[in-house]
DNA sequence: AGAGTAATTGTACAATAGACAAAAACTCTT
DNA sequence: AAGAGTTTTTGTCTATTGTACAATTACTCT
């Protein structure tokens, strides 16, 4: 493996771009070929919650560039690979999770980004129960490993940044579309819901007012069961 | 020019990638630089507005692929440029205009987007006051025309649906950003700052209750000055 | 059976949104 | 110069939503 990524790091040298910087008016005398030597990737933002908890998986780089830096779980996009089908498959490869809704939140282009060529990298953020999956180091990477949100370590390339504006993205997602309908069971009750957005949202909620905006919502319906708890009773 | 392209063209038999589906195990067997084969390009979403119309900038290709097609004004990133500031370049390009807040949107990266390889590209929204700027026609496009948002021809590529989705996160945006800040004059009335937003979320509002909601707002102050119009006065 | 705990329900008040009408300012007409 | 016409501006009233907080209920453990 590390034999094919030294490889790597050669033909990189020669893939470098002149950094000449490039006037407005000379878009004819590059030679369109130029244009077709960058690559794409999308890196995954996974955010995993679990009893008032908030997770990132990341994972700890094989290779150069960036060996050893934690870094997001991203790959290259296959040449005949959708850009959505491809977040969806490197989600898959780490946690063997499918059908979790994913959302597309921005992507970054700075000419440095990658040390390696032109490659600019489109994020993607899920939410996952951090006990349903079992993400597996994959070939290039170390160990995988969850973080906690509050204490992320110094990452690889720009994804300090892509993991900051992922965050925020999640916070204005979560209120408005059910991504969070893979971090709960099918049954579940009222408090269980409001820790995820006590948990994601940083702030507290009333648990009576909590309830009544709850109440307005189309796609829950209450059950007739009961927890055999400490003490209460669920919806 | 059309020698180019017509050279472009035949490039771009030899630079497609083989259409065999790829597995996701295959990853390693794939040369790394057949990763770097791709290209991206910025799509600029121009909203001008005028006078309660909302019109869309378009470009009429000169060119293969798509001759003679509407198509939204873009361009393929340079292999030095960031991502934002090539978004920047294409609009000053086409309509001279500067410091125009411009918004990422949304990356389209289907694998067949486009017939001259693997492109994917990234989309971008400005509004703009549509008497403010003369596009002109650049390069490899026969004529720019502004379109009513009602009235759009057939697109180029997926032109069309990146229109869509620009068009709903405008409505989105309008309201929480002032991406306005280019449609109006130094000084306005509350009237003309009302119609632009009746015509972008296309729906009224009392004229009362959207001043009130604007005096809660900070980024703007009153003078005391009168129109020389026909029957009222302004703020 | 009673204490303890947390869900559930309810009430009261504040803030916001929406509808609508009266008053004010300006120009044009007669 | 007064009045008609028009549109801004201001104000009021009500419905809806948001927030705080207290009372009630249901369950388990001692």
């Amino acid at each position: 493996m590390s034999f094919i990524f030294a490889e790597i790091c050669e033909m990189a040298i020669s893939r470098k771009i002149s950094k000449t910087r490039i006037e407005q008016d000379d878009i004819y005398s590059i030679p369109i070929d130029e244009f077709f030597k960058s690559a794409f990737s999308v890196d995954c933002v996974i955010f995993g919650y679990h009893e008032r908890e908030l997770k990132v998986l990341l994972i700890q780089r094989g290779t150069d560039p960036y060996q050893d830096y934690w870094a997001l779980p991203g790959d290259l996009v296959y040449p005949y690979e959708d850009l959505d089908d491809s977040a969806q498959r490197v989600l898959n490869d780490l946690t063997s999770l499918s059908d979790v809704s994913m959302r597309q939140v921005h992507t970054f282009g700075k000419v440095n980004r990658h040390p390696l060529g032109r490659v600019i990298t489109v994020g993607y953020i899920a939410l996952v129960e951090l006990m349903d999956i079992n993400p597996l180091p994959s070939k290039w990477a170390k160990q995988t490993k969850w973080h906690s949100i509050k204490r992320i370590p110094k990452l690889a390339f720009d994804h300090k940044e892509i993991l900051n504006e992922s965050f925020r993205a999640l916070k204005d997602i979560i209120v408005a579309e059910p991504l969070w309908s893979k971090v709960l069971p099918e049954k579940f009750t009222l408090t269980e819901f409001q820790a995820i957005f006590e948990t994601i949202l940083q702030r507290e909620f009333d648990k009576g007012n909590f309830r009544k905006k709850i109440n307005g919502l189309k796609f829950l319906k209450r059950l007739d069961e009961s927890q055999q708890n400490v003490r209460h009773r669920p919806s």
